[in-house]
DNA sequence: CCTATGTTTAACCTATCCGTTAATTAACGA
DNA sequence: TCGTTAATTAACGGATAGGTTAAACATAGG
């Protein structure tokens, strides 16, 4: 699970992850800020910030004892990316085509 | 991690399922024929096989002995519409009126 | 009916994830 | 300097992920 793509991924899996990458959306938050809607302790919140640092969703700055979390979306991108290639597959304007192709593959499978 | 989304994102986050899923946009396949490339087991193919299918990533028909699995594109359209509520963040377009709210942003934060 | 083939389930192991509380680090400020 | 605030690290525990091998199940077919 070492390639980025998994980490990414892996990353937003978490709900809270998820939540935290919204609230950062409005804006840049501290860990303390951060916390403050979710029943779970700031070594907690702490970790997910790595996790998500380490996705590259997230970079921070320290400023006096607070850290601040800012919003990088690019591992997104990526992971809108990759996905992309099965657009085809959800796509209405493929989704004819794509029915004849498996039709195709079928018989083809007969044989 | 109950919630459709979270589910959609960890079977993703597999580089292996990621490939079974590469393989299935080709065609319908087997379990036998989707291990075939990987130096896994059966039984851990036949896993992963069935993370997909509860992440609703691909649907399955018997036939004889046989398993197919068939490719179901509709929650990576889900996955995907969940990020571009991002997109402001790395688009280009978006970049220099995102640059300017953040901006703004910090200026009512030193009040 | 018996056997071969394809696949799944069972039982197990190890590593990682996600949470906790307690201790530690860091920096401000009276 | 001492206490307060913000955050991280350490140490632990339970649950889950992902792999294995062995056993069980399902079906075609001689």
């Amino acid at each position: 699970m070492t390639d980025r793509l998994s980490v990414i991924f892996a990353a937003l899996a978490d709900p809270t992850r998820r939540a935290i990458l919204a609230r950062l959306a409005e804006g840049d938050a501290t860990v303390s800020e951060l916390a403050e809607p979710f029943s779970i302790s700031l070594p907690a919140v702490s970790r997910h910030l790595k996790v998500l640092e380490q996705a590259g969703l997230i970079t921070r700055s320290r400023s006096a004892q607070w850290r601040s979390s800012s919003l990088q979306a690019e591992p997104l991108r990526e992971a809108t990316a990759w996905m992309e290639r099965y657009r085809r597959f959800w796509d209405d304007n493929f989704t004819r085509l794509d029915a004849h192709l498996r039709h195709i593959q079928e018989q083809e499978k007969q044989q």
